[in-house]
DNA sequence: ACACTAATTAGCAAAAATGCTAATAAAAGG
DNA sequence: CCTTTTATTAGCATTTTTGCTAATTAGTGT
């Protein structure tokens, strides 16, 4: 969980989230957001990816990164329990089938 | 928010708060739930006074802190934000009076 | 095999976080 | 006013984080 909060305290991954709300993308696409260098955006990705809070899978030359949603999801319960008001468990976003 | 996440990405300050969940409590009071110099204590609290996720009062010579739930509730709906999932807003917390 | 694109690893320097001891402040009680 | 209790501030050393350039890896196309 440490990791977790470690990874969400950067700006920069932050925003890394934010773009991979609407959808996966690569290390290249995530690049031309930032005014920073590739290696730092890799270091990024390395430390949300540690934290579990994308995943990765390459596409011939590309490495392609996702939200994981269920890892986000533990991190903002923890954060609703410590202020004792748990949400809706029903929601839970998509419906079975 | 960077402020709060970066309060939040230290195990000791999540256990503060964690401490603070059943009530408020002394500077005092919390040193004793971790083995660190009264400094380092008083270090915490003020970077997670600082990120708004804490409120102190002085009570005589005490300094009395006391859980900001309004602004942690807005961290966690980020996150869920974050996911495209927001929890169903009827807590099941307090009652209105 | 060779070049080209996409991305990571290595190595480094600068900045920030952590946690200590010593010194200081602020309120309460005698 | 002096002491005690409660807590913060100052100053410092150690560790961690950040982000760069240079070098390297991995896949694609020729």
């Amino acid at each position: 969980m440490s990791n977790a909060f470690k990874a969400l305290s950067h700006p920069t991954r932050r925003e890394i989230l934010n773009q991979l709300k609407v959808g996966p993308k690569s290390s290249g696409e995530l690049l031309e957001a930032f005014q920073v260098s590739w290696p730092t955006i890799s270091n990024h990705l390395g430390i949300l990816k540690e934290a579990d809070l994308i995943s990765v899978a390459r596409h011939g030359t590309s490495m392609i990164y996702e939200l994981n949603a269920s890892v986000l999801e533990e991190v903002a319960l923890g954060l609703f329990d410590l202020i004792g008001r748990a949400p809706q468990s029903d929601v839970k976003g998509e419906r079975k089938s």
